[in-house]
DNA sequence: GGTTTCACG
DNA sequence: ACGTACGTGAAACCG
């Protein structure tokens, strides 16, 4: 019975793979001496894991050491040829032997042998009947160390996949035993080690010669029975580098090592040495998961935040320029308890615990007074929150949450203590750490751990306010947080708190209608089917559809067959029960999202509040949940109803609705400056057929069909979205050839945009992000990545943001206009939605002539473009009238 | 908690 | 050759 497991580790081969596996993020990864770490973070997560996968008793990490090897006396090139190692990546080499150390493991050298003959070695050396073997290597040259009780594990890309190779898989994969491996090498030679090989032969004539000989040598036993080739000359020529090639490729089990394998026991990770490396390389994610492992940090040195409990408050605790914090520990600030209270600076902080000091007058009236200053984390919660108290709350001057949204929307964190850290600042808790999570989310019995929590988010506010505008000024987005933003969010704060009323009526109404017809449909199914199963599980659905009724299978998941309506559209024809399905999809989908969802979500006002996410999108776009009224249905019918139960808050008011037509295209037309596109907008003209006509050659306006608009503009579409041929072959069930076609076409036709999407990639890949016309910011880290579809993911959306994200600019700017019209005109309309190219409104009906005047014109004028912007409108006494 | 599906712009 | 349209949120299932 084995009792060891060994595990060997190439630690210049990992290291290698792992400063390529995140060399992208090379320039992110540095530590604050400038330090480059993206190799050594890597080496931490291929270690842990491989270590939390095998469990191993006994480790070793071997590195290569010194330039020349005994290889070198039989081969003065061996690895010459080599690119020369990046000097980013050789800074990190001596780091990764602490780190080494830091997790308790033993590293080893040996001078003039290579990783491979240590490992090699050891693995010889250890008794089979003892020790089971794991290799960990990033290349393949010790697979022909594989045995019964050797595997040998070769990362493939990243940092978390391997190859596992075991006898079997080397059989599997060339047909060959692990010492053949050796063989094959000597033919084929191996270009990363510059080992020759044999002129013209690869792996694959490598694999059939030695399927037939076994061995190189016997290969040359027999080489006179082989039939004259070209092959066969080489082989006869080049007899001694084939069998330099095969000894060079030998890794030496014989290295005269003075390790023994009891120096190798693993005993778990030296803390002592690892946490304090952590801090250096500024490796907080591994920090804080070395505490949630349960294991017991040394004493964190975080600075003490002093702070007052403020039981009786008393004006002198008020001044202007301090920050705010209004603790809730669930998400929704509509609903959510206020459990503390902080305010303060640098000098004092108070403490406030529950809701109650929200009652008091001199709270109220600083939290009034529009001259004394506070700035926030999250402007909106904390204005929402206050104002279900009654509570004024003026004079806000900045949000640490927008603003490093803004800054970088990849790092947006809504977690005080996470995105403090990302600013280096590190005297506050995570909301994780204080209350915990899941069930077991709570205050914590610690009273003074929870007060000093809330204290450190002041503080954190206070001391972020300067790293932030300055990050601001020097990104030049200081107008789009101090002009567009920041201004916003006290908008969408007003929305929300006004929330649209909903007839809970009329959707019981449908819901009863629903609920029936559903329960016919699904009679029908199961009558089809031939037994009842579970109509709402993809699943069992897939295994009556393409196993019982052996439908053909048009597309796989991966995790079965798929059952998405594109698929089951192509279906349709075979059996009636496709039918039936997709008419339950949809009917299930209103009921229970939109019917059943809404209704659990009306306020006892009769309204829903929902909450606009302002800092989430990495476009700048608004999402919206709790409940989303972004995506109420409109294009089916059936679904289209919903909208009826969307009403004014008043009778004789009407529902007033607003859309820009065509903004992104318009936006491209703008950036791209593309003559052809901006001229179609500026005549007036139908974009679709406009571009119907261009790209398909069509000369009269009345001879683009129905069916020839709606391709053009799933060419319009794709053009937004960073056109692939294979997505628009999708989209209109075309060929990838046709497809390809209309792109070209489109192209030629509009050179403008073609240009724009070359430049804007050539950007993206210069500066590392893309920017709107405001100045928002996505970064692309993936925009030179060497991974086809990473990169070209990053591509599409360099091309795809600055058209939908300064579209969001330009709604933003509208409604910041729009509302300050309204008060300058002391409407009574509201604005109560955007849907963002849409904003909806309720308003008495005598405001509804001047309402539209407003809205039209804010929204046409609200920037000027190189063309016109255009904004429909409609009226209704429901959402669902005003189309 | 991840996956699939489907609602919107 | 690669395997794709851009941006979201919610419900349901299932391990």
């Amino acid at each position: 019975m084995k009792k060891n497991k060994l595990l060997l580790v190439d630690g210049n081969s990992i290291a290698f793979r792992a400063f390529f596996a995140l060399y992208n993020s090379l320039e992110r990864f540095k530590n604050k001496q400038g330090l480059h770490t993206n190799a050594i973070y890597a080496v931490n997560t291929m270690l842990e894991n491989i270590v939390a996968e095998e469990q191993p008793t006994h480790i070793l990490v071997a590195f290569d050491a010194g330039n020349t090897t005994f290889r070198h006396e039989y081969f003065e090139d061996y690895k010459a040829g080599r690119e020369k190692t990046p000097s980013e990546f050789k800074e990190q080499m001596p780091y990764i032997r602490d780190l080494i150390d830091g997790l308790g493991m033993k590293h080893y050298e040996l001078l003039n042998y290579e990783a491979d003959d240590i490992i090699g070695t050891l693995a010889k050396q250890a008794d089979p009947e003892e020790f089971d073997i794991v290799v960990l290597s990033g290349d393949k040259d010790l697979t022909q160390l594989v045995s019964d009780n050797v595997t040998v594990n070769v990362t493939v890309k990243g940092v978390s996949e391997t190859e596992v190779y075991t006898p079997a898989h080397i059989k599997e994969k060339y047909g060959l035993t692990p010492q053949q491996i050796i063989d094959m090498k000597g033919l084929a030679g191996d270009q990363s080690d510059n080992i020759p090989g044999v002129t013209k032969i690869g792996e694959k004539t490598a694999i059939k010669l030695l399927t037939e000989y076994g061995t190189v040598e016997n290969i040359y036993e027999h080489i006179d029975d082989m039939k004259k080739s070209k092959m066969k000359e080489n082989l006869i020529k080049e007899k001694d580098i084939a069998l330099l090639s095969k000894k060079l490729a030998t890794i030496n089990v014989e290295a005269p090592i003075d390790v023994s394998l009891d120096d190798l026991k693993y005993e778990g990770k030296n803390l002592d040495k690892l946490v304090p490396f952590y801090k250096e390389m500024n490796f907080n994610s591994f920090l804080d998961k070395l505490g949630t492992d349960g294991i017991e940090l040394p004493a964190e040195d975080m600075a003490e935040v002093p702070y007052t409990l403020a039981e009786e408050i008393t004006s002198d605790m008020f001044e202007t320029d301090m920050s705010l914090y209004v603790e809730m520990l669930d998400d929704n600030y509509h609903t959510a308890d206020v459990i503390g209270i902080a305010w303060g600076n640098q000098e004092r902080i108070y403490v406030s615990e529950g809701s109650a000091v929200l009652e008091n007058q001199l709270f109220q009236n600083w939290l009034a007074d529009s001259s004394l200053t506070k700035k926030v984390f999250d402007f909106k919660r904390t204005y929402v929150a206050l104002n279900r108290f009654g509570a004024a709350f003026n004079g806000a001057k900045f949000d640490i949450l927008l603003a490093a949204y803004l800054l970088d929307t990849l790092g947006s964190n809504d977690d005080i203590g996470e995105l403090a850290s990302g600013f280096d600042y590190r005297d506050v808790d995570t909301d994780e750490a204080v209350y915990g999570k899941g069930v077991k989310k709570g205050v914590p019995a610690d009273k003074a751990a929870f007060h000093s929590h809330l204290a450190r988010k002041v503080k954190a506010i206070d001391v972020l306010y300067a790293t932030l505008t300055a990050a601001l000024e020097e990104k030049n987005q200081s107008e789009l947080f101090y002009d567009i933003e920041f201004p916003l969010s006290k908008i969408l704060a007003d929305m929300e708190i006004t929330g649209i009323t909903v007839q809970a009526s009329r959707l019981e109404e449908m819901k009863v209608e629903f609920a029936q017809r559903l329960h016919e449909i699904e009679q029908k199914v199961y009558e089809e089917a031939g037994e009842t199963f579970n109509l709402n599980s993809p699943k069992q659905l897939g295994v009556i559809l393409f196993e019982k009724m052996q439908l053909p299978v048009i597309k796989k998941t991966k995790t079965g067959y798929s059952t998405a309506v594109d698929v089951l559209e192509q279906l349709r024809d075979k059996a009636p029960i496709v039918d039936y399905i997709l008419q339950y999809r949809q009917i299930a989908k209103i009921q229970s999202t939109y019917v059943e969802g809404l209704l659990k979500v009306i306020f006892p006002d009769g309204k829903v509040h929902t909450r606009y996410i302002q800092t989430l999108t990495q476009t700048g776009r608004l999402s919206s949940v709790d409940p989303n009224l972004q995506n109420i249905p409109i294009r089916l019918e059936e679904g289209r109803k919903i909208r009826q139960a969307f009403v004014p808050r008043e009778k004789n008011w009407k529902i007033f609705s607003s859309d820009y037509s065509q903004i992104e295209l318009r936006v491209l037309a703008h950036i791209s400056d593309d003559e052809h596109l901006k001229e179609a907008f500026i005549a007036g003209q139908d974009i679709h057929a406009s571009t119907a006509m261009r790209v398909f050659g069509i000369e009269h306006a009345e001879d683009v069909t129905p069916n020839i608009r709606r391709q053009a503009k799933a060419v319009n579409f794709g053009i937004v979205y960073g056109i692939s041929d294979y997505g628009l072959s999708q989209n209109l069930g075309i060929s990838r050839k046709e497809a390809r076609t209309f792109i070209d076409t489109y192209f030629e036709k509009y050179p403008g945009v073609k240009k724009y999407m070359k430049d804007i990639v050539r950007e993206a890949k210069d500066k590392g992000y893309v920017e709107t016309l405001y100045h928002r910011r996505r970064y692309l880290p993936d925009i030179n990545n060497r991974n086809f579809n990473l990169r070209s993911f990053a591509e599409r959306t360099a091309i795809n943001t600055p058209i939908q994200g300064s579209a969001a600019d330009i709604l933003k700017i509208a409604m910041l206009m729009i509302d300050k019209r309204l008060r300058e005109e002391n409407m009574q309309a509201t604005m109560l939605l955007q849907v963002h190219d849409e904003l909806v409104f309720e308003a008495p009906e005598s405001e509804i002539e001047t309402l539209q005047t407003i809205v039209e014109d804010v929204m046409e004028n609200a920037v000027k473009l190189r063309v016109p912007l255009k904004a429909d409108s409609s009226i209704g006494d429901t959402w669902y009238e005003a189309k």
